[in-house]
DNA sequence: CATCCGACAGCAA
DNA sequence: TTGCTGTCGGATG
């Protein structure tokens, strides 16, 4: 067993030493071998970039490169899986990159403060569960309490008007006093001193003594400050100008107040800082799910919008001083515009990034031999522009933003200088309380020759899980179009944003649901998005959401970058370890030029397929196992009205359930079985008034003569093969399958062959990652030949000898059957089978590649489209 | 009439 | 708590 606590301070000592045996150090104290680490030594050729390589586990590279992320997205060409190792390593002189491969996090941290997490590398030492260091915790504890502090708050003021008003008022004064105190701006420890010395214990004057507090600050001849508040500065921010209404407090409200300001707060990591605020604002009302975006996907999507490019520059002409004093005017003139700014994570990441990439530029000057002048930063946060609804998160921003600029100045000079002039640019305040899809963003971000980038994370919520007011949103933004009722709330933003970019140089990327690059989406949107003139240019293949708050949001999105098409770039399409360029990226995020849209008929020979019958009963008509046998006991005759019913749960796990089911010519013979009498009547009150079907029904009432196929609608997306059956006339199929009624089984194998499950895994949609199979996106739209009699005989035989297969191991479940990892061979061999046969239907030459069948398909959808 | 979706939902390990 | 995999209902075209 390893000594972690000398493991972390070997790290720091390594990391604060930084000679160039740091990757060998480093590897040393995470216990490899020395043996191991002399061979590394000797393979090391002299030059400095050859990467220095543990296989299976870990990959490091020296650079002299100053961006690390591009970089890494270069190594990402040549496709990270090749590379067998755990993690992915890139360094320059200062800091360090990290990528693991397992759990796909990134790492990026200096190398002297890399011990804070240098647990991100326990796998080196064979420890899968991470221990959460201290530094993390000291800002959790920071965020919990402040959290508790607003929610305690709120109790003890229940009652007041407009109470959650009131509390986020004095939480976003504290947040500035804490930070305040923090950067120096008002004398350290002042806040924690005056509350302790001041208050009373219970907390009763504490609201008169904050007043004051508040007071003070804007004061400028300091008449009428009393003494004890005298240490207080004259502070001149208009947001905060205004006296406000203040919540009571108590004994336990103070002390908490007391707790937070006694912690460091000098530490201003958006991450945090946003796990913080959303740990308060998210038990909003108003249908809004506030999340923030975690640093790393931020880097994700900043590096192929802009900063990779602007890192090319600089390094290309680090050498010429002209060349340079170019590049920090245009970096200076650059404006960074969120929509959906939520707490400024991006704003503030960014700001820091060009910060960065600016005293770069200003030291190689200071080194060119014919250097001229003294050259100072310019950037400052008035070029960044932000919109939110959320009048908290909004100044949450405002502030976040100032505090940053007061830490680098702070880092830069050695204290804080030039602070009016800092207070100046935190008034002029770009970021803009309101609603994004209702005001004109050239209003707020007025767009003129210089480069304006885009960016965000946009509310996502589902057609049907919108508020009103979200409806009327959507309606809003797309007035002028029909047809778009079924569009996601981000939708709005991304149609927003290509406006505001079309025809220009300007570029926006944003972090969004997958939703909008699958099924039905993909054909109502983007045709609407490619009107305005732009193009995808890159885009960031679907990932689960995560950040490092306290429960993640379960969501997988993508990236998605668009440009105008009067200034394209070279286009990629990136995964979590690869990154290719591409002629073209369609809205599936692939390269094929294409979009399918819904189809009300198949556009091929194959009869229709509906969905299965639905109860619409909440449960009412539908009974377990176990209620079938107390029903049947004690009414023999309610028999005749049961049958099974199978949705794709059903189907594919093999579980029984039943349903009541009754014809209209029977319903009086049914009515007298108290309990089925009982069931329908409380069907008959939940559908009051919305369904005239009568209540002892489902929905549809379709069922087959001889046998039905059965597809289910929603199955893993792990299966080879989405699993499909023939069920007899005796089931009745719900809506949670689809059915192919009086089936002829040539069309089980169409449907069951790799050709159409690659295409439906193309076209359809997706629950989460799970395939989503559906007759209109999927089915309809699929290009399949018009086929002989005897080739429909020959498929014919192959679907046989697959269900003689599964008869063979009926004991097993559809999904034991199924199992990608177990199924068995001769399963696997008819599939084959069949997949030979109706691959012949399309060409005679076999297909070499799944790319090689989709863009056949496509090509044919294409063509039978016109 | 009948569909496609969910900043998901629910269960098991 | 994480991993796995499909419910349910209804506004919408």
């Amino acid at each position: 067993m390893m000594n972690l606590e000398k493991l972390q301070s070997d790290v720091k000592e390594i990391g604060a030493d930084n000679g160039p045996d740091f990757i060998y150090r480093f590897l040393l104290s995470y216990g490899m071998p020395k043996a191991t680490i002399a061979r590394l030594r000797l393979n090391i050729t002299g030059e400095e970039q050859s990467p220095v390589h543990v296989p299976n586990k870990i990959y490091y590279q020296f650079t002299s490169k100053s961006n690390l992320l591009s970089l890494f997205n270069l190594l990402k060409r040549d496709n990270l899986n090749k590379i067998k190792a755990r993690f992915i390593c890139i360094a320059n002189k200062d800091n360090i990159l990290a990528y693991d491969m397992n759990t796909e996090e990134t790492l990026l941290s200096s190398k002297k403060e890399l011990y804070k997490s240098f647990d991100f590398f326990f796998p080196l030492i064979g420890r899968e569960k991470k221990v959460i260091t201290s530094h993390v915790t000291v800002n959790i504890k920071a965020a919990e309490r402040f959290a508790e502090l607003y929610n305690e708050l709120v109790i003890a003021n229940k009652g007041t008007n407009d109470v959650d008003k009131i509390v986020s008022n004095l939480m976003s004064r504290l947040l500035f006093c804490f930070f305040a105190d923090s950067v120096g701006l008002i004398s350290r420890g002042a806040i924690n001193k005056i509350v302790y010395n001041f208050s009373e214990e219970s907390g009763t004057n504490l609201s008169y003594l904050l007043e004051s507090m508040f007071k003070a600050f804007f004061i400028k001849d300091r008449n009428g400050v009393p003494d004890y508040l005298m240490e207080l500065p004259f502070l001149d921010i208009h947001m905060f100008n205004t006296p406000i209404e203040l919540p009571r407090f108590n004994k336990r409200t103070r002390k908490l107040i007391l707790e937070i300001s006694e912690l460091d707060w000098s530490d201003v990591n958006p991450d945090i800082l946003g796990s913080l605020i959303q740990s308060i604002v998210s038990t909003d009302k108003n249908n809004i799910n506030y999340n923030f975006t975690s640093v790393p996907n931020i880097y994700k999507l900043i590096g192929p919008l802009f900063l990779d490019e602007l890192y090319e520059a600089y390094e290309s002409s680090k050498n010429e001083y002209q060349e340079c004093l170019n590049l920090l005017n245009r970096i200076s003139k650059i404006k960074i515009f969120d929509p959906a700014c939520f707490t400024g994570n991006f704003l503030i990441v960014i700001y820091k990034e060009l910060k960065e990439l600016e005293s770069k530029i200003v030291e190689s000057m200071r080194n060119l031999p014919n250097s001229k002048e003294v050259i100072t930063s310019s950037l400052n946060i008035s070029q960044f522009y932000g919109i939110e609804k959320n009048e908290f998160a909004c100044i949450v921003t405002r502030l976040g933003l100032f505090f940053t600029e007061c830490q680098i100045s702070i880092l830069q000079n050695g204290r804080l200088t030039f602070v009016d002039h800092l207070l100046e640019d935190l008034n002029r305040n770009n970021i803009i309380h309101g609603n994004a899809t209702r005001i004109s963003w050239n209003d707020i971000c007025p767009n003129s020759d210089n480069e304006i980038y885009v960016v965000g994370n946009p509310p996502y919520k589902g057609a049907r899980k919108q508020s009103k007011e979200q409806k009327d949103d959507v309606e809003f933004v797309f007035r002028n179009h029909n047809n778009i009722k079924d569009m996601d709330y981000a939708a709005c933003w991304f149609y927003l944003a290509s406006k505001f970019v079309g025809n220009s140089k300007n570029a926006f990327a944003f972090v969004t649901t997958n939703s909008l690059t699958q099924g039905q989406l993909v054909g109502l949107l983007w045709p609407k998005i490619f009107d305005e003139n732009v193009h995808i240019s890159f885009a960031h293949t679907e990932f689960k959401w995560k950040n490092s708050g306290k429960n993640n949001t379960a969501v997988t999105v993508v990236i998605i970058g668009i440009r105008s098409d009067v200034s394209p770039k070279r286009k990629f399409i990136f995964t979590q370890t690869t990154a290719y360029e591409v002629p073209w990226i369609n809205p599936y995020l692939t390269a094929p030029k294409v979009i399918v849209k819904k189809q009300r008929k198949p556009i091929s020979n194959l009869p229709p397929m509906p969905k299965g019958n639905m109860p619409y009963d909440k449960g009412h008509l539908l009974l377990e196992p176990h209620e079938v046998q107390e029903l049947v006991n004690q009414y023999p005759t309610s028999k005749k009205f049961l049958k099974r019913v199978m949705g794709s749960d059903e189907f594919i796990n093999d579980l029984e359930r039943w349903c009541i089911w009754i014809d209209d010519k029977d319903l009086n013979e049914a009515l007298l079985i108290p309990p089925i009498k009982d069931r329908i009547n409380h069907v008959k009150k939940f559908r009051l008034n919305k369904l005239a079907k009568p209540p002892h029904q489902f929905r549809e009432t379709n069922i087959t003569k001889t046998y039905s196929l059965i597809i289910p609608s929603v199955s893993s997306e792990r299966r080879t093969y989405i699993p499909i059956g023939f069920v007899n006339e005796n089931t009745i199929i719900t809506n949670l399958a689809f059915s192919i009624y009086d089936c002829d089984p040539w069309v089980f194998g169409v449907i069951s062959s790799k050709m159409h499950n690659l295409w439906v895994r193309t076209v359809c949609g997706r629950l989460e990652s799970r395939i989503r199979y559906s007759s209109q996106l999927g089915y309809n739209t699929f290009p399949f030949p018009d086929i002989s009699n005897s080739q429909k005989e020959s498929i014919k035989r192959c679907v046989y000898d697959i269900i003689t297969e599964r008869e063979n191991q009926s004991e097993k479940s559809i999904a034991q059957m199924y199992d990608p990892d177990n199924m068995s061979e001769g399963l696997l061999y008819t599939h084959m089978i069949l997949d030979a046969n109706i691959e012949r239907c399309y060409r005679e030459e076999p297909f070499h590649s799944d790319q090689e069948r989709l863009e056949f398909l496509f090509d044919l959808y294409n063509r039978k489209g016109d």
